[in-house]
DNA sequence: CTGAAAGCGCTTACAG
DNA sequence: CTGAAAGCGCTTACAG
């Protein structure tokens, strides 16, 4: 690392003091355009680098935010590439503001001491449901910070949702509006106040609106991955009930379930009629394509960072809770009941 | 923030120097044990976190690494999932080192200034092939890296790389085995010394072993996305010759193609046996599940970092060029070329 | 075993 | 418009 030219040798070399080298980087106080002219091309020639971390020393701050995503199972991260796509769209918007993103994956027991450690900016959290400890302890910290996908009751909280109740109930109201009768649900981890609950009381929702009660023999309650949805398969093709559709809450979910169902000889959409949720690159592509419940990973991130860069930078923003909103996709995973063979 | 708390603080309470703090925090120096008691009860009472830019001025190293991704278009990571896979692996290695990782996407005309402003303590470039401008830029800066999916010429470089030409003859031999004569290769960019130019070599060797010559026409360059595979898939069915099976350098591609075949009423395997590269993980899920070349992403990756630590901290590794075996799996979407519908 | 002091590379009042 | 100097929070020889 050549990394020696400093703040200094560029003062002594274009003649100046420090503190002017320092307002010309920083375009801070009075400083006249041939100044100006001399330190910069000392800087360009030097090939001089800005010291972040001394830099950080003195303004306490770093540029820096941290994406913090849940592992899945200790020390790994999701695999689901939904989470990709999330941090594709922060590592965009942040890009585009001048600060970096680190990625951080943390257990349930984090104490989160890096934030401070770093003197991270901010923080975007992704999926700290319900009353998580997580949650609990970047309030604490009073880091700037954006909660995606976490449904906190607090409203003072900076938030940004998808509409999820709202997918819940297009998905439904579609297998309805086919003539399905007996559609169940296969979700993630049901808890209240996350992200899957707002999608089954969606479903409820648009049961109720034709008089039909919900049935906890219809909710299946697997891992939101792939390999969730093929086990799922197993037990939705022995249950009792005449189950004509599927609205699964994670696309995921439904690549597998459909997998699933064709391995024990149950057809999509012939025999039964499928729904995902989230749109991911793929289910345009599947065979049969999936009906499913788009949403905009990216812009959602996008939303998020700018959330937190308006925080950060002390621009007021009146909305602290952002819910975007989604759509219905329908391909061929879904056909009529009365088409059913 | 409340992060007023500083080693200076930590030596008044605990009646201590603050080069005696250090000391303890560091575990460097003579230290008396009940020292090292009293000082670390007063660290944990005022929960104290050391601040990570003063110590990286110091120490002119910050533990943190970046991951360099190239852009799909500019301004967006690639979408390709294959890239969450590899990066969840770099952040699983970092972690258990304790050091943070920073996402980063580069342009063509990245100049890598960040490197040096943050004191990165190394880097993990991805895909920088040929005599790309990234690795010039990055062997000038004698950071330590480590290049994956790279094949640069340069004995002296790090490198972690897949065993290309193999999985491009393992492909084929299996093809070939199965009786099929003309056998296609989808390909990304194909230019020389980057990873489809290996894979394209090893297809090349297969069909030589057999006495047949490389078709020119049997080759179709699309970009390695599944948009790049539906396309190709117009151009294939139009093609002059009979082809039975193709390989596909990736198995987004493979994935655009098969649904690409299909909505031109091309079946696959009954019609054409595709062969996909990389084994992302959904391929064992899709109808008819993709037979492809298996990789070990994530321990690729963990590798990568591995090298990359051992260079940080000195460690003299004698292997610079680690190459990661493939393998073939066998699923539904190629059959012999006699059980052709 | 412990501490005083210099210094890492910046920024920021404060003088002039 | 420009500069001298203090200080951010650490680490590291060097004395003792």
């Amino acid at each position: 690392m050549n990394n020696k030219v400093s703040i200094k040798d560029i003062a002594r070399i274009a003649n100046v003091s420090v503190a002017t080298v320092s307002n010309v980087i920083n375009q801070t106080g009075r400083v006249s355009a041939s100044t100006i002219n001399k330190v910069n091309k000392v800087i360009q020639e030097q090939q001089f680098v800005l010291s972040a971390s001394a830099r950080n020393l003195k303004n306490k701050n770093s540029h820096l935010i941290a994406v913090v995503v849940p592992f899945l199972e200790k020390g790994i991260l999701q695999d689901n590439p939904f989470y990709w796509e999330l941090v594709r769209g922060v590592e965009n918007g942040a890009r585009h503001h001048e600060v970096q993103v680190i990625l951080q994956g943390i257990n349930e027991d984090e104490d989160f001491s890096f934030v401070k450690q770093r003197h991270l900016d901010g923080l975007i959290v992704v999926g700290a449901y319900g009353e998580s400890s997580a949650y609990q302890k970047v309030l604490e910290m009073g880091v700037p910070c954006v909660f995606l996908d976490s449904y906190l009751s607090n409203p003072e909280l900076y938030q940004v949702n998808l509409d999820d109740e709202a997918g819940g109930y297009l998905g439904t109201k579609h297998l309805i509006g086919l003539g399905h009768k007996t559609i169940a649900v296969l979700t993630g981890r049901l808890e209240e106040g996350g992200v899957n609950y707002y999608r089954y009381q969606g479903y409820l929702r648009a049961l109720q609106e034709c008089g039909t009660p919900g049935d906890p023999e219809l909710v299946f309650e697997e891992f939101s991955s792939i390999q969730g949805g093929y086990q799922a398969a197993q037990k939705i093709g022995s249950s009792k009930r005449k189950i004509s559709a599927i609205f699964a809450f994670s696309d995921v979910s439904a690549m597998g379930l459909i997998r699933g169902l064709y391995d024990i000889g149950i057809s999509v959409p012939a025999d039964i009629s499928v729904v995902g949720f989230d749109d991911i690159f793929y289910t345009r592509y599947m065979i049969p394509s999936l009906t499913t419940i788009q949403q905009d990973v990216l812009g959602k991130a996008q939303t998020a960072v700018n959330m937190l860069l308006d925080q950060i930078n002390g621009r007021v923003s009146s909305t602290r809770n952002v819910t975007i909103p989604v759509s219905l996709t329908v391909r061929q995973s879904t056909i009529p009941y009365s088409k059913k063979v």
